[in-house]
DNA sequence: AATTAGTATGTTGGAGCAACAAACTAATTA
DNA sequence: TAATTAGTTTGTTGCTCCAACATACTAATT
């Protein structure tokens, strides 16, 4: 049992070099000294760090600042050139890559339908086909690859970089960190969608300077990101923000969840619910425009019809959001009132609808949180919409790298 | 914003040693070199660690043992003259004091009934009072007191060592802290009591080595510890743990909570829900010993009364426990999944009727758990009982010494 | 335009202190 | 006596901190 809580002068090196780039990396510009004030750490011990992160080229000067009286501040950013990552969203039907600089800005992306009927290593193969395509592209721009992230459904052991379980999928016990670092010679990291698009709003999005938030990931399902005390919450096994299945609603007559319960929360408010809303809708009545929207797309019924839907100002779309927004507003209250937040993100497919699901939420949370503590709760829609997990397979690198900074080698 | 997430050469000392503390403290009796291997630490160091422990009177050598062949390892253990600690609980009608060792003996108690009717004022001299006593009870045998530790229902704010709110006292903003070290010159803490019972679960209980488990407090309400990533959860202002308030079972008839909202889990699941059972079933069948019991002891219709029935194979009472188990299962299965907790453990008044109680609830778990998760889950009834809040109380001081032994004297 | 004062930034070199490594002594068993 | 394990001693490395210093600018005055 070796536990390794231990500190020695290493970690205490690796802890302030951390958290000085940590901070260049979200209040850029800053200069060396109002480093030194913010952190307490003395002004030759940034100036130390400093010095160290830009031998290792993840920091450069840029410019100065002449404000007031005194000398100039010599001003200090991430060096873009530090180098690019690689993300990989693996979904239930699709496969997505994308290329980004350290600071998550898109340099090269690509999205392809897949079928996971077609077997585990036909999917995965043509995953890693589109991942030497980002590299092959890369290479001819002079890209510096700093690693693969990979976010997936299911459960994923961290530490281990093993898929364990993810029932969408059908997939078990897949070692995807051994199957890409043997393809392509870079350090890969694998986490959990919704954790990985939490981790995206903490280095890239709403939840910055944020502690203790949670993310909602509304698609298919309702999964979580737990973020709590500063860092991802996983549980004992890594199963930790199966929110979608509590499984209070006990009324009878309610659609059995694909756990095989009824009354979780999700049956009532994921995508399925919605869609489910808007057929008993337009069985009743057909003032809709959603018929002919179907008809004149050739489309079956989904989410972004819908939201076309609403969107032309369709009673019965945006009812069905409202509805749908009330019964998530259930699920949030108690969130709220068992993890005092200081934000909730909506995320995922469903979030497109934000804009029509938010008041909902807001309205029904309003009425069933502990009004002490929904006080200054933000509910908030995630900037990355449907590419949160993409994102947040870039995240889970970078985050990686603001937290080793010493594992980059000097140039 | 002044964070100070940063670390120094004393910070690394501090570090190790309360990590070493840390481990005499729950592996009592170890070896230098023993903690050498376990930590990783080099042997020279742990001795350095040791003796400035040992100079601080928090350890001593104690025998030795010569099992296998090389020179036999110097014990070490906790020193239980190390100091003693006072904790106070503070009830809703009640205040009740301890003084334990460091280990969480009790060494002198104390139990009064309160009445919050008589104000604030009044109900906080009392409890300056019967601490006093302790103390002088203490000198009379010469304790060494490190501290005072004090546990209240409500929301706390830690560092300021304020009481923000505490609805079932209809207190606001008491300066625990201040009141309490004014008088009697120690270290005072004060936490909110679920949250303490929690951390004597880690310190003392059977959560020693447990990095992820929940304290589920059940009595008047259904309140909630989180021990989340080996620490405890406590959100944005304090107020995390509601757990008792999630607002899905929204049968229209159920019983309205005090908090306003129907069909929370806990009016399903706290102490007068069982009463209300009972109650019930009383007007329908008349075959139960409960009236009797009731009118033997001119006492009315409480837990411990139904508990006395039960024990004699009154089958009202058990059907009443197991129907709370039920509901409290509901709960429960809910926050497995939230949480993919290592453990769960029941404490508060209800849980004198735990061996009651677990059964139903393992069952309806098993039923609404995802099974995945659910697999590894342990729920136990926590062993202080009804004094789990009061052990957290002691255990809160523990913990600020396990954490920062340097600031115990060298004496 | 030149001078001087004032202020804030960032650098330098030494002090203090932590863990570490290696060589040692100590106490036991086979 | 040899082997083994426990714990100590001595010297090394590398970290932050501190105080003094050099640098670069603004502002006021001559």
């Amino acid at each position: 049992m070796n536990l390794r809580n231990t500190a020695d002068q290493a970690f205490v090196r690796e802890t302030n070099l951390s958290l000085v780039l940590r901070l260049i990396h979200n209040q850029s510009p800053v200069s060396r000294a109002q480093m030194a004030g913010i952190t307490g750490l003395n002004k030759s011990t940034v100036s130390s760090l400093v010095d160290e992160l830009i031998e290792r080229r993840l920091v450069h000067e840029t410019g100065s600042n002449s404000g007031g009286a005194g000398r100039p501040a010599t001003l200090l950013e991430i060096n873009p050139q530090a180098g690019s990552i690689i993300g990989v969203e693996l979904g239930v039907d699709f496969v997505s890559v994308a290329v980004t600089d350290v600071l998550g800005n898109i340099l090269w992306r690509k999205r392809e339908d897949a079928r996971q009927e077609d077997g585990q290593e036909k999917m995965i193969n043509q995953t890693l086909q589109i991942v030497k395509e980002a590299i092959t592209a890369g290479k001819r721009k002079n890209y510096h690859f700093m690693g693969i992230g990979l976010s997936t459904p299911g459960t994923v052991d961290v530490d281990k970089g093993l898929l364990i379980f993810a029932p969408n999928l059908h997939w078990h016990n897949v070692p995807f960190v051994r199957i890409f670092s043997e393809q392509a010679k870079l350090k890969v990291f694998v986490e959990n969608d919704a954790n990985a698009a939490a981790i995206a709003e903490h280095l890239f999005g709403t939840a910055r300077q944020c502690q203790d938030f949670l993310f909602v990931f509304a698609g298919v399902g309702i999964g979580g990101g737990l973020f709590l005390n500063g860092k991802l919450y996983r549980g004992r096994n890594g199963y930790a923000g199966e929110i979608g299945h509590s499984p209070i609603m006990a009324e009878p007559s309610q659609t059995v969840c694909h756990c095989g319960n009824r009354g979780c929360w999700e049956t009532y408010a994921n995508q399925y619910s919605i869609i489910q809303r808007i057929q008993a809708r337009l069985e009743v009545r057909r003032s809709s425009i959603i018929p002919k929207l179907m008809a004149d797309q050739n489309a079956p019924l989904s989410i972004p019809l819908i939201k076309q839907a609403a969107d032309a100002g369709d009673r019965e779309a945006i009812d069905s959001f409202t509805e749908a927004g009330h019964a998530m507003g259930q699920g949030f209250a108690g969130l709220i009132n068992i993890f005092n937040p200081e934000r909730i993100i909506l995320g995922g497919p469903l979030s497109m609808a934000g804009e029509y699901l938010l008041p909902a939420i807001k309205e029904t949370v309003a009425l069933h949180a502990l009004p002490e503590i929904n006080k200054q709760v933000e509910i908030l829609l995630s900037p990355f919409g449907p590419d949160a997990s993409l994102i947040g397979a870039i995240a889970i690198v970078v985050d990686d790298l603001l937290a080793h900074p010493a594992k980059v080698e000097r140039r």
